[in-house]
DNA sequence: CACTCTATACAATAAAAACTGTATGGATTT
DNA sequence: AAATCCATACAGTTTTTATTGTATAGAGTG
């Protein structure tokens, strides 16, 4: 009896530490990148340790070619890496041991995408723009000018939206963020600034 | 031909309006919603006036079950509202006019969420952990004492990376963001706070 | 250079999410 | 209370995304 409640005990915590992972992976859902993506960061995060293809099918009982998707996936996002491990052939995969900045790399990848792509055609719009207004310089049609304002106004708006993203995430990317909102309030703030 | 270029004109202007809807439905994707939800928040911020279920079908030839999933998601996400218009049976739904807001909400709406869910599991785990170290006060056996030591920690992790979040939420909803990120940098931060 | 081991390209399947049409119930008007 | 108008529940369909199995190319080893 002994020894057969200590493997009872064992199983509730293995069970808890599965509850996490499920957490963690539900959560990325918010990042809008799929669940398996969240299970790998947990699995390895857990693990302690940098993990290969092979040993993440079989913790997570899926395909060695899924990893392979996801763990490129979530290179592309910055928040895994390969670690050379000598005296193996296998690529091993480690991910950063800390969730805040698991949390950063996450936030700043993909708006910055966002911005990226709001930028080039923001700037192609204001193009447009400025050769329709010359165009029509001569003898400019009432409703078009209207039209014109109003979408100008709008590309505006637009635009300083999108500023207000890029300086927010360089806020997030500088660390800056962490002596606003400190990992530990706690703490006397992580150096006084100005 | 004078009649015949301005209509080029305004199929230009209106082509450059519904790229910029085509953009925010596709950044929608990054807060892991619908992009029809980012397309709907686009129309009716354009329109600069709130519209009807029919409206919006027929706007975007979708149907009109579609129009309401998807506009109570939207409200479930804070980023829409119903609006009372005398004499008409019909519902009316705005949205913020303010794209950062927009965004606030929609950070503050999905991260609470989180936390939430988080907080409650966060809860029955250590009361989990709690009752197997009571459960195991005499003989405590070494593997046991590990595991869990092991476990109480990576608990203490998560926790501490959501109240982060919390508190990251706070800053955002409470606004404080704006003093840090202000939508205008030429501005006087909006108030010099200490 | 033949052999082995590994990641991944590619095509196929399974699962999930987006979307639609019809039916219904609950208001509001007549 | 009958008629009308509206949102939405529900069940079904389509589209998209996640996932798998097989095949292959490339890198390391003997």
């Amino acid at each position: 009896m002994n020894k057969k409640s200590e493997q009872i005990v064992l199983e509730k915590l293995q069970q808890a530490e599965d509850q996490i992972s499920d957490r963690i992976a539900d959560n990325m859902d918010t990042f809008g990148v799929s669940s398996t993506v969240g299970r790998l960061l947990g699995i390895i995060y857990l693990n302690r340790a940098p993990m290969t293809l092979d040993e993440l099918a079989e913790k997570t009982g899926m395909s060695k070619t899924r990893m392979s998707q996801v763990m490129r996936q979530m290179m592309a996002l910055n928040i895994a890496d390969k670690t050379f491990v000598k005296g193996s052939r296998k690529e091993y995969y480690s991910v950063e041991n800390n969730y805040v900045q698991t949390f950063i790399s996450l936030f700043t990848t993909n708006w910055n995408e966002v911005v990226s792509k709001n930028s080039q055609l923001a700037r192609r719009l204001q193009e447009n723009i400025a050769q329709i207004e010359q165009s029509q310089n001569e003898r400019p049609s009432k409703k078009i000018v209207e039209k014109t304002q109003e979408l100008k106004q709008e590309l505006d708006e637009w635009i300083i939206y999108y500023d207000w993203i890029r300086r927010l995430v360089d806020f997030f990317e500088s660390g800056e963020i962490l002596n606003h909102v400190p990992v530990y309030p706690n703490d006397e703030k992580s150096g006084p600034k100005e």
